[in-house]
RNA sequence: GGCCCGUUCGUCUAGAGGCCUAGGACAUCAGAUUCUCAUUCUGAAGAUCAGGGGUUCGAAUCCCCUACGGGCUACCA
């Protein structure tokens, strides 16, 4: 209801409207670097940047580095190559720097320490000494009695006496939030109104006894220091939203909207993870997967242009220009590999050759050391043998043989068409071919078709062998185009190797 | 277990009470073109809108219940 109400209200926003709010809307992508880049992560990731850039807002990269056990300074490479590689460029991160830094939060515990600190003065936190084992404890308590697993609440009224006994016996304490009645509400943006009772939540733990962050603390308090106007993440957010909240209103900080992202989904509907095969965005770039395919795929995976679009194929403008949260799904997605690999043949057949050859280069190079990208024959080589591929990395077989005559052979292929019938009438058509006044694409058809007629059988019948005989293989481009454009030369020095197969 | 979120062709989705005999795309199948493969083009098949109850003259769309799926329930983020 309200996001109908949204939608309309937003509509006969004007130019000078929007620019009215421009640098107000901030928003931030703020993963942990615990390993690779996922997919999902991505998504989420896009859509910040797509949401960013359609209110020429701010999109900011923060690096969520707080548990120190599981982090290491290599993954955060992997964050920065991941977002480069598909485009996402933030305003602020910890590499450039920004107003308000500094944008990784193990360089931040100081605040957040500040931060808990006022909690605990005004009452809205307290020390609580319990042990690792004491927990668990209670916790087996919990469950063997049926009941949810719940901190009780034993340390939160101790005395001053109290407490300096526990500091006297060497115990370190945590700082639990002092978790208040009532109801938290907020209307997400992608969901509508959403209700929690706050008697399911627990007084939870917003900094360790180790005095670092807990995950919630920080990133409420950096959300609010980094001026975030719209929090935009996964639905796995969505259960810690009301704790942020109450976080929020404790310390008196202005509470963003929210918007939480559906999933992305394996084949079994169940999160995306590692058991469904490589989720690692770089692992797709790895695959040849084009980063401009795997923008466009990602951004329609949970999100569509609405309005009955039947477009498919979107540029960066266009998408930056249509993209509304307002249109985001609820429902999670399953991602399918398969549409992406369409999408990416999609865009692999109308780049530019010139970009084309620059992305294929790597592959090309182990094959063809010698390679020119700009010389016209290479260009139209390439440009032939791209028709057939769906990933950038099967150009290496699929273009080799134009430029070297070190190309594997089908074996299967060659003792099919390379026999002692075709041989012979290869040899003829050698000889045809160098008679030639000219060599294009009709004078090289008219030739086999004409020795076919003279030797009475169908021209399919040199047609393979002659494929098979100049490029090792029994498919490819039309044997016409396949010939002019390799030359005359080299056809004839491959048809002359012939006879010694 | 408790709480929260979700459910339209196999998959991604359109859908904002009558335009829905539910539209598009991927995948699938068939045909056309053809020297192969790929492309391209044409066509087919594929969803009683999770199920049940309401509200309404009318429901995929609004409400309720159920089922199923997912998430959260850490001194992880």
């Amino acid at each position: 209801m309200l996001k109908r109400e949204t939608a309309k209200l937003l509509k006969p926003m004007t130019t000078s409207d929007s620019a009215t709010v421009k640098n107000s809307i901030r928003v931030r992508m703020a993963p942990s670097p615990t390993g690779s880049f996922h997919v999902g992560s991505a998504r989420t990731a896009l859509f910040n940047y797509l949401f960013a850039r359609h209110v020429s807002g701010q999109f900011i990269l923060r690096v969520e580095d707080t548990d120190m056990q599981r982090n290491d300074a290599a993954y955060e490479q992997v964050i920065y190559e991941a977002m480069e590689w598909l485009g996402l460029h933030s305003d602020e991160n910890p590499l450039s720097g920004g107003p308000y830094g500094p944008y990784r939060q193990s360089e931040r515990f100081d605040l957040y320490r500040e931060y808990a600190q006022q909690l605990v003065a005004s009452g809205a936190a307290y020390p609580a000494y319990e042990t690792a084992d004491e927990l668990a404890a209670m916790k087996a308590e919990q469950a063997a009695n049926k009941l949810p697993p719940r901190y009780n609440g034993a340390h939160r009224d101790l005395t001053a006496e109290q407490r300096a006994a526990f500091e006297a016996a060497g115990r370190k304490a945590v700082l639990r939030f002092r978790v208040p009645e009532g109801e938290i509400a907020w209307d997400d943006v992608v969901r509508g109104r959403v209700a929690w009772q706050s008697k399911e939540i627990d007084d939870f733990v917003i900094q360790k006894s180790d005095t670092t962050p807990t995950y919630n603390f920080a990133c409420v308090v950096d959300d609010h220091l980094m001026q975030v106007s719209d929090v935009i993440r996964g639905e796995d957010g969505l259960s810690n939203t009301p704790r942020q909240i109450m976080l929020y209103q404790a310390l008196g900080f202005e509470v963003p909207k929210f918007a939480h992202l559906p999933f992305l989904l394996g084949r079994d509907r169940s999160k995306l993870s590692k058991r469904h095969g490589p989720v690692s965005l770089l692992d797709f770039r790895d695959q040849g997967i084009l980063p401009e395919a795997m923008f466009n795929y990602l951004s329609l995976l949970g999100w569509n242009p609405g309005e009955g679009e039947t477009q498919e194929i979107f540029t960066r403008e266009e998408l930056i220009q249509r993209f509304t949260l307002e249109n985001v799904n609820k429902a999670g997605a399953i991602f399918d590999v398969e549409k992406l690999h369409w999408m990416n043949t999609q865009y692999l057949k109308q780049m530019p050759i010139a970009r084309f050859i620059e992305l294929a280069r790597p592959y090309l190079l182990e094959a063809v050391p010698d390679l020119q990208a700009e010389d016209a024959y290479t260009q139209q080589a390439i440009n032939m043998a791209r028709e057939r591929i769906h990933g950038i990395a099967d150009i290496k077989d699929a273009a080799t043989y134009f430029f070297s005559d070190n190309y594997t052979v089908d074996e299967t292929g060659a003792a099919k068409h390379l026999t002692n019938v075709s041989k012979p009438r290869l040899e003829q058509l050698r000889q045809r071919f160098e008679a030639l006044s000219e060599w294009n694409h009709d004078s090289i058809e008219n030739a086999i078709r004409t020795l076919a007629t003279d030797l009475n059988i169908k021209p399919a019948e040199l047609i393979h062998p002659v494929r098979m005989a100049v490029s090792g293989r029994t498919v490819g481009p039309s044997v016409f185009e396949l010939l002019a454009v390799l030359g005359r030369e080299r056809v004839l020095r491959r048809l002359s190797g012939v006879g010694g197969r």
